[in-house]
DNA sequence: CGCATACGCGCC
DNA sequence: AAACGGCGCGTTTGCG
């Protein structure tokens, strides 16, 4: 056993001071607000408190005591807790509280509390390879440039770049009067001057230095693990939030970055095992939409978005070539983003040619037309958005599947970038909230309730919980059970839940494993 | 000096 | 000028 019980809290809140459920904590030894009785408050009941506020207005994340006594008019917590759950009564979400919510909220606290172990030594080693690195491009950059310059300043890069070495932008100045230097815009200009291929380089690891490697190792606790905190109030859509550090953008994508992984390792005994849902956003919107050739796509097992492609571009499953799935992804995409013809228009890129590596962007007329094509081939998902949207217009806010809210107070605003920003959100909010925090948190609820039954809690533990995916610390010798234990109840969530929802469309689990998070995929 | 903002970028 | 949803956080910069 460790020795973690007795082991000091090192979390803390931005803003106010929370009541972490902290054993020796007492109310009245500190608070901020005068004339506020400075009775004992139990910490369970103020953050079940936290949570039911946020319910009834997502827009206020994570709210604090203070925040709980505003709501409520009141300096009483008692007056504000009743207050409250009966506004959560009123507002019919009590059921996500009692059935989602309420049911989890001892996990993620055990999982704060029992963090996730870091390898000190391998972030050192990466740290002075990585700053190695750097300090060349540094010197290359300079010598390139002709000049010295801040390369953390997107200031004086943009007066470098298309000021002194005179390169063109496609772009015009920000408001602010200063170019943009950000990836995107960099790429145009890769072949125009060898030094902006240095510049992306310094880019990457300058962030993954200062972002992670260089910060990480310093946020442990005195058992040598990181304690991040998860917000399970954190987001307007019902998603967690992490932070301090946030453990749910690790890097991934890039070889550089995804090494940073390989730093968070199991315990002596354990592996880490990642679970992950498939698609899941998009399941959601084939099951909330209830269109026929997703739900094919889905039924049949097939890839959705080279499904997707063969339906926009007419041709057989087997006809579609890597770049008519590339374009079918970035519109399925889309699609829970409410994105326009135009944002499609920007992302819509092919290959200039076979030996060329950069990209043009089609025509506004052929994103029009791949639009108009791809909600005419799903027009259930067409017709589903625009039922949300009129829901929303009439009522002010959206549901998910099973009930959850969100509040829309500019959706009839005469300012149209209030109001199709509203419009936007109120139609990703019921897919979004019911993949990642709706789906996910029930997971988290029915995998605990399997384990127990197995008598695995002590062998089996949650560690991370990156929106689709959760990632749990397991006794190797129990590996193989818990592995179908928690893939069986990830896939079993809709059946399950109060809505006994049956869909013949799967929610399909891959799940991987390995001594450190680099090798879990 | 601390703080807010702009900019940029990591993830799902 | 404006750009598709949801986050947290780094550095720079200008302000009081």
């Amino acid at each position: 056993m460790d020795a973690s019980g007795s082991k000091w809290d090192p979390r803390e809140q931005k803003n106010g001071n929370v009541l972490a459920p902290n054993e020796n904590f007492r109310g009245e030894s500190e608070n901020v607000l005068s004339g506020v009785s400075s009775s004992y408050i139990d910490p369970i009941k103020l953050q079940e408190a936290s949570i039911a506020l946020w319910l009834i207005n997502s827009d206020i994340s994570n709210p604090q005591l203070d925040d709980i006594l505003l709501f409520a008019q009141t300096s009483s917590f008692d007056t504000a807790y009743e207050y409250i759950f009966n506004q959560l009564k009123e507002k019919k979400s009590e059921k996500i509280f009692e059935e989602i919510e309420r049911p989890i909220m001892h996990i993620v606290k055990e999982m704060e509390d029992r963090g996730i172990l870091i390898d000190k030594k391998y972030f050192e080693n990466l740290s002075a390879e990585y700053h190695k690195e750097l300090e060349k491009l540094t010197a290359k950059i300079y010598k390139m440039a002709g000049v010295e310059f801040n390369i953390n300043s997107p200031k004086q890069m943009g007066e470098v770049l298309f000021g002194k070495m005179g390169m063109k932008s496609s772009k015009k100045k920000s408001a602010t009067g200063s170019f943009s230097t950000k990836v995107s815009i960099l790429e145009e200009l890769e072949e125009a001057n060898p030094i902006i291929k240095e510049i992306l380089a310094y880019r990457e690891l300058q962030k993954l230095l200062s972002t992670y490697i260089d910060v990480i190792p310093k946020m442990t606790g005195l058992d040598g693990k990181l304690h991040a905190k998860f917000l399970q109030n954190g987001t307007t859509t019902g998603r967690f939030s992490s932070q301090d550090p946030n453990l749910q953008n690790l890097p991934i994508k890039t070889e550089l970055g995804k090494r940073i992984r390989g730093g968070f390792i199991a315990e002596k005994g354990y592996k880490l095992c990642a679970f992950d849902y498939s698609q899941i956003e998009l399941r959601v919107a084939a099951i909330l939409s209830g269109d026929k050739k997703m739900t094919q796509i889905f039924r049949e097992g097939k890839d959705i978005h080279s499904g997707v492609a063969s339906f926009v571009f007419d041709v057989s499953l087997d006809k579609v070539d890597s770049e008519m799935r590339r374009q079918a992804k970035v519109i399925n995409f889309g699609i829970i983003y409410g994105m326009g013809v135009s944002a499609l228009q920007k992302n819509l890129v092919r290959p200039k040619s076979d030996s060329d590596t950069r990209s043009e962007v089609v025509t506004r007329e052929e994103a029009q037309k791949f639009y108009i094509n791809y909600f005419n081939q799903f027009s259930g998902v067409r017709d589903y958005l625009e039922e949300v949207k009129k829901f929303a217009l009439k009522n002010s806010f959206t549901e998910t599947l099973f009930g959850r809210r969100r509040y829309f107070p500019n959706i009839n605003s005469r300012i149209p970038f209030l109001k199709n920003m509203a419009e936007r959100t109120a139609t990703n909010a019921p897919i979004q909230g019911t993949a990642t925090a709706d789906i996910i948190k029930l997971a988290i609820r029915y995998v605990e309730e399997d384990l127990k039954k197995e008598k695995l809690l002590e062998k089996v533990h949650l560690v991370l919980q990156i929106h689709d995916e959760l990632v749990y610390e397991i006794e190797e010798n129990v590996l193989e059970k818990a592995d179908q234990i928690i893939k069986n109840a990830m896939r079993g969530v809709l059946e399950r839940s109060y809505l006994h929802y049956k869909t013949d469309i799967p929610l399909e689990v891959h799940s991987g494993s390995g001594d450190n998070l680099g090798e879990v995929k």
